[in-house]
DNA sequence: AAGTGAAGCAACCGCGGCGTT
DNA sequence: CAACGCCGCGGTTGCTTCACT
């Protein structure tokens, strides 16, 4: 069901896959596991460019990989985690593993965000909206003053934090261990604190305040999402593999409690 | 049965971050 | 420290299938 197939002016195939390939491209990562994505090609015979190839991997040929339809509980897990991360896939689908960014982002933008906007609430603050305009709650997102419903300063600044939860010095882990660590003590500075005041309060944070975010800990990050009311202690966890969803959420950045999204996305 | 639009899926494109030189 | 190249990510596009008229 891909795209046609056609060839560059180099010979560089692109397009839709053959079953011939993906067995090349997977019996080379089983044999060498996966190197360099820009010889790759070359050595496992294929005449594809490295990006193609990791593509193809990592959203459709790896193992443990899930197609198919999405069940009511991997939905209302995307659009909490949404609430909270925004549009980073790559973030969402680490918590999700059986699923590729690719899948999640798919199925968001084809189906789960149209339900939401068809049930009156709007997809990007995760509010209700009534008369065309997102409800505001008296939390952050309105308190900031953000002049768009759809980026408020703490939208952007939640996504930035997500962003760099999610680079590469980071990781998932991180997010789990934020999540999940039952000891959140309060050892935060006092400059910091007044940093949490002021973009509690009734003020935006300037871009350097918001790189200055980045740099916090897990202990920060957590004093900062509570403090704002981002979000309750969550945990995520795997039990041998298995993935399992411990969230519940009651968070101002999303109308959504456990009980009720059920109605949001089923009604 | 044919036409049409919506939905879903797979792949490409462009950009930003990071590491290397 | 700047330039460069690669990788990963998010957004977009193209194609097929499905549902409805």
């Amino acid at each position: 069901m891909g795209r046609a197939t056609w060839f560059e002016a180099d010979g560089t195939k692109r397009g839709e896959w053959t079953e011939e390939e993906d067995q090349r491209l997977v019996a080379y990562i089983d044999q060498y596991g996966i190197g360099d994505w820009r010889f790759l090609p070359e050595k496992a015979g294929l005449r594809r460019c490295g990006k193609s190839c990791r593509l193809r991997w990592f959203n459709y040929l790896r193992p443990g990989i899930k197609k198919g339809k999405f069940t009511p509980q991997e939905e209302e897990d995307i659009i909490k985690l949404h609430a909270i991360l925004g549009n980073r896939w790559a973030v969402i689908a680490q918590q999700m593993p059986s699923r590729s960014d690719s899948d999640i982002k798919n199925h968001w933008n084809s189906c789960l965000k149209k339900r939401l906007e068809k049930n009156g609430i709007d997809p990007m603050t995760h509010q209700p909206i009534v008369n065309n305009l997102t409800v505001k709650t008296p939390s952050i997102n309105s308190e900031c003053g953000g002049s768009s419903s759809s980026s408020s300063g703490s939208a952007r600044l939640l996504n930035k934090i997500a962003s760099g939860i999610s680079s590469r010095q980071h990781g998932v882990d991180r997010i789990k261990n934020i999540f999940s660590d039952p000891r959140m003590t309060t050892s935060i500075n006092g400059n910091q604190e007044e940093e949490l005041r002021k973009d509690h309060g009734n003020t935006i944070a300037t871009d350097d305040q918001e790189d200055d975010f980045l740099m916090w800990d897990e202990k920060e990050m957590r004093r900062f999402m509570e403090e704002t009311g981002v979000m309750e202690c969550q945990t995520t966890s795997y039990n041998d593999g298995v993935y399992n969803s411990c969230l519940d959420f009651a968070s101002p950045y999303g109308v959504y409690e456990t009980d009720q999204l059920d109605d949001y996305l089923f009604r």
